[in-house]
DNA sequence: TACAAAACTGACCATTTGGTCAGGATGGGT
DNA sequence: ACCCATCCTGACCAAATGGTCAGTTTTGTA
């Protein structure tokens, strides 16, 4: 792999690990076996690593929302492959995901940052749009960023020994179950 | 409010939104309108500070989980009552949960983390000895960090003008649909 | 008023930060 | 052999970092 991939590819390790703040450009070239002023080389500057690193996950997640927004979401059976689609993203891009969801106070000064905030807000629109309501887009909420946090945090869940597939498939339930389930209105606390 | 729990609100206010590494000891400082060796007078060194910030949200999730582990969590009752009261813990701590939840990686730094890890294990193994099975056990993760996530990341899920009464009867209902509901095994891809 | 303890601060320190720059390799094309 | 573009680097910079310390102000108390 060239090098330059290679400085994105440990870049997103090392972010998604340890935050964008606690990663410094010279952590990124010592874990890349190269100087710092490589790394600025190929980046001009921190910010443009960071964003260039975390666009394809935003490439991938906007390509998903755009194929949902024509087909549709009205079947059941389009809920489920989209939930299965979407997990797939998020497995996939995992790292990028959990460094957009726990940096959004850097939103001006990483443009993928606020690229990814719309993308958000159209996944939530587009499911507000299809359940019946306030407790759904809520449930929808927690479950996406739970997902989310799960995929990275694995070991805290107990769930850190599960190959990718299985983590496919028991995400893709979980999801399905907490959104796709019929609940009853209002067992909770009224 | 002394100067002192000043320091310690406003630093429970900077890392939250900002993270621990991103929160300077100026930053708290400029906050606070003291000067930096104030606050390093009162607290000898950063972790320190951030370690004392985050005890209180720790002995408050201590003190539930020694209860229900008192009490039991067999009845339907005791569930519903165990998750809004760890709602509750979660939205008045929140600041220190989602402190917490993102800084795995300085464990061995701030002590308060460690002692936070403790705890999550107990919560999921009070939680996995009264579920059924492995499905469950992960709804209630991801369920746990949705909801402490969207406690954090309000108005990205469309619920940040919510007081804290709706948004505590909302998050509850939610928590207690996923994890409460009876859910059809094998539901989702199978 | 005297005095000691507590609270607070400016000046300073070594280290690390993101970033610049001039120059050294390297390799393909002529 | 020559050239030129790409790749890479050490040396360097100003700014910010966490932290120390000597000394000043404030406070409570006798």
């Amino acid at each position: 792999m060239p090098l330059r991939d290679r400085i994105l590819e440990t870049s997103l390790d090392l972010v998604a690990s340890r935050g964008i703040a606690a990663t410094s450009v010279q952590d990124i070239a010592d874990a890349c076996e190269c100087s710092k002023a490589t790394v600025l080389y190929h980046f001009s500057h921190k910010e443009h690593l960071i964003d260039e690193a975390l666009n394809p996950a935003l490439q991938a997640i906007s390509a998903l929302l755009g194929e949902v927004q024509q087909r549709g979401l009205d079947s059941l059976d389009a809920k489920f492959s989209f939930t299965e689609a979407l997990v797939e993203v998020l497995i996939h891009h995992r790292r990028a995901i959990h460094t957009v969801i726990t940096h959004p106070y850097l939103v001006d000064s990483i443009p993928a940052l606020e690229q990814a905030h719309t993308l958000m807000a159209g996944l939530a629109e587009l499911v507000s749009d299809h359940t019946a309501g306030e407790h759904e887009r809520m449930r929808f909420g927690i479950a996406l960023a739970g997902v989310t946090y799960a995929l990275v945090s694995t070991e805290l869940l107990g769930i850190g020994t599960l190959n990718e597939a299985d983590l496919k498939t028991s995400l893709t339930q979980a999801l399905q179950d907490i959104v796709l389930t019929q609940h009853p209105a209002g067992s909770g606390v009224a």
